[in-house]
DNA sequence: CTGAAAGCGCTTACAG
DNA sequence: CTGAAAGCGCTTACAG
């Protein structure tokens, strides 16, 4: 079998408290007996066994991170901020994705008894969220990211959607810009909700009509909104999508029709995502910095303090920021002739 | 503290070794009694603790996957195909990137013992193979994927870049490009090196010249190579990138150059990311099914036998497919007129 | 500074 | 079918 802290005790000529205080870089060791056994456990290439060390130290030295889906752009760059934190603090990470079943998180959330830390989750469902607190495992601290929280409920830290949908409107109407569509996002979903919120809110406040048209966040519904945006008697103006991906689907399918982006409809979308930058247009967004959210989940996570205890239940919000492109180019621009390239 | 299986126990008036079995689903257990402590476990909420079922069970429910990197399109495919396979079988997933630092691909290897039943590992690294054995734990059955592989190494599913970049050879060659630049990925990168062979050999089959542009995998670097191009005194009929992103980036700069693609030069890359279908003009590139690297690599770990034993060293290979779209149309298309879109 | 021993929360032969 | 007990590999008061 596996060498353990026995094997090292017995080559060392210590006992294993001894060897579990020198490994643990405890003051209490005789400076040449740290140094034997540190380089016994080399030698033997000792490696503490992981289930052992944190059942009887109680901690596990990984926070666990549990997601709605792990699949796509979003993700990787949550991941990403979330990463670069954990390996700095020596931390490891354990993902369980839900696979966009609310009810599997509940299973997904007691799974991380006794193998984490913390927890940082991301629950963006307005349904069920009772239950949350039910399935946390006990005083685990928590932090949530881009979900709806009550105002007794764990530390959490969002997005500004409302603020930021109401900026990009600001922009389009700015534009010159009346007639507005909106591709809306799941239902069920708060950051959804709450960027419909921010399109409702600034066209009323403009003493405009809304506009909106259902989607999923994903692609493919973008390009189903486009294709029924063509067959429409009248056009919008231009189109504010939910989310950059719905945006590009609806960019594609509208480009497909022969309906040209940004001059005869203009599209913006939400997120930032990298493709955005790429695409033909480039893509009107509103910038969140993924990473960035999930860097300040995780740090404010391992914050001293920052356990499950009532009080200071501290809630931090990202703004978005408005990145003007070519898919939303000011009405005023010279008409493009019809285009030669495919 | 938390509720444990003594809590039960007591509560359900059996022993804890009863308790155990009835949650385990042993069979040797009464109904009536199996009943009970479910249902007492439930009202409880009892949920067992994991470092200590691990520890006294010896399984872990959890595989480790050690990456280069958790970042971009291509690593969240990978985890999207694995995670995929792992929640079919109800097993977690222990993530860890060493960030591209090949030293601390050892660390973040030992740091598993204990933590895992099993490993996936990525480690396209050239050098510094040989240590592999060294730092992996113990007895602990592993699967690689995408590194390059010693006859009496574990197994192994990779990619056939070499056969890929040929295929892409000869549908360019095939397209009447004569003068086919390369843009070679990272010298120390197994699957770079491959796709370079590739390209060598197609290019010595058909008596032609290599003309190689440095590069790293990322879109900057093919950025920079597409600006060396349109300053080069002559250009190539094609630009034959080793993955994607740096197709990505080389035709962004000839774009921004006035170059165009495939008019002037035919572009072609490897991976068929999610962004190659979406960009103007579309990529042509080999499809490599990077889930389904990801799916089979976890499905042969667990496949029983697969153990560190010598023996059946499997070694699987993934055939990439050639996808043709507008960024290597052939030269007999008919010239553009100048675009006048941006 | 060091060691013997208890204990972390489970699982699993071993008896019955 | 059930229970008492050993044991998994560590850490950590408690003595000395």
């Amino acid at each position: 079998m596996s060498v353990t802290i026995k094997d090292v005790a017995r080559r060392a000529n210590v006992s294993v408290a001894t060897v579990s205080r020198a490994l643990n870089g405890h003051q209490n060791v005789a400076e040449e007996v740290r140094k034997r056994v540190l380089s016994v456990a080399d030698q033997l290439r000792y490696s503490p066994h992981h289930a052992a060390r944190s059942l009887s130290s109680r901690r596990t030295q990984t926070i666990g991170v549990v997601l709605p889906d792990l699949y796509g752009e979003f993700f990787s760059e949550l991941m990403r901020g979330i990463d670069h934190v954990a390996r700095e603090r020596g931390l490891h990470l354990l993902v369980s994705s839900y696979h966009g079943h609310p009810q599997e998180q509940g299973a997904a959330l007691r799974a991380m008894r006794g193998r984490v830390d913390g927890l940082l989750l991301m629950s963006p469902f307005l349904e069920g969220q009772e239950s949350l607190a039910d399935d946390m495992p006990a005083s685990m601290p928590v932090v949530l990211m881009g979900s709806p929280v009550a105002a007794d409920g764990p530390a959490s830290i969002g997005v500004d959607n409302h603020g930021g949908a109401k900026a990009m409107m600001e922009h389009l109407l700015e534009a010159g810009h009346r007639s507005i569509a909106f591709l809306s996002g799941p239902d069920d979903n708060f950051d959804a909700r709450e960027r419909l919120r921010g399109y409702t809110d600034a066209l009323a406040a403009a003493g405009l009509e809304p506009w909106v048209f259902p989607g999923d966040f994903d692609e493919a519904s973008g390009h189903r909104a486009g294709g029924a945006l063509i067959q429409a008697p009248r056009r919008p103006d231009a189109v504010f999508a939910a989310n950059d991906m719905m945006a590009l689907g609806c960019m594609f399918a509208l480009s497909q029709g022969g309906v040209r982006v940004p001059d005869d409809i203009a599209i913006a979308g939400f997120d930032d995502i990298p493709l955005s930058r790429y695409v033909h247009p480039a893509l009107t967004t509103m910038r969140v910095e993924i990473a960035e959210l999930g860097a300040r989940a995780i740090r404010s996570l391992l914050e001293p303090g920052q356990e499950t205890a009532e009080g200071s239940r501290l809630q931090e919000l990202l703004f978005p920021e408005l990145v003007v492109r070519q898919s939303s180019r000011p009405r005023t621009d010279t008409p493009a002739a019809p285009s030669t390239t495919s």
